[in-house]
DNA sequence: TGGACGATTGACT
DNA sequence: GTCAATCGTCCAA
């Protein structure tokens, strides 16, 4: 698995950038609201604001970590700060941010953002504009441009993939706390964050209304 | 090794 | 509201 620390060229101390992510799940997943990915896939710039999380760890029936390590998940036992990227149903592209420490299989699935930057890129990709570009994880993922070759990749951003990029954290007012969506397990656990009265929440088939 | 199922979406009735 | 698309992953046998 490629890591920019093996190659010596981290300007930083490795996993200083993305400290804040090395905290319990939830916490992190809350500090990643109002933060901003950048995607340079395909020479195409897209940037976003995340307003939607979800978190998952190794204690959560419902998280792909909670069976242990496999093929499919180890970049979730990747530092905080790198990618993993799963396909979910076959056809669609959902991307998590890796949080915590090496050898601990958590991170945040990104739900939803808000398009900043690129997003004429966004409506190629989708076939569709406004909300729908990027208010639900296939479709976000989608809009990035991204797909399994991204997963343990690191969010510091080579120019080829994607960078995150920190943002100062929410107050808790703007804040919502509620049960994920799409899940069969552990679907009363309040791990889902959104920012209240953003318009690109994702919505999805028996949604509050 | 077979088969059920999924951290979803969009089209259709 | 209902249902098909689509395929890799994982568990049971």
């Amino acid at each position: 698995m490629a890591n920019a620390a093996d190659s010596g060229d981290m300007p930083t101390a490795p996993g200083a950038e993305f400290g804040f992510l090395d905290a319990p799940v939830e916490q992190a997943a809350r500090r990643l609201l109002g933060c901003e990915l950048v995607s340079e896939i395909g020479g195409e710039r897209v940037r976003v604001r995340i307003v939607e999380t979800e978190a998952y760890d190794e204690t959560d029936p419902a998280s792909h970590t909670f069976r242990g390590r496999t093929a499919r998940n180890a970049a979730m036992f990747l530092p905080a700060g790198h990618l993993y990227v799963y396909r979910s149903h076959g056809i669609h592209f959902c991307c998590n941010v890796v949080t915590g420490r090496a050898g601990v299989g958590s991170g945040a699935l990104i739900r939803a953002a808000e398009p900043l930057e690129g997003e004429e890129f966004m409506r190629a990709r989708r076939g569709r504009g406004g909300a729908e570009l990027t208010n639900g994880p296939g479709k976000l993922g989608q809009a990035l441009g991204a797909d399994l070759s991204l997963t343990g990749t690191s969010l510091t951003g080579d120019g080829s993939g994607l960078r995150l990029d920190r943002r100062a954290e929410l107050p808790d007012a703007e804040i919502v706390t509620g049960v994920r969506v799409g899940i069969s397990k552990a679907v009363d656990a309040p791990r889902r964050f959104y920012v209240r009265g953003s318009a690109f929440v994702s919505r999805h088939h028996g949604a509050p209304r």
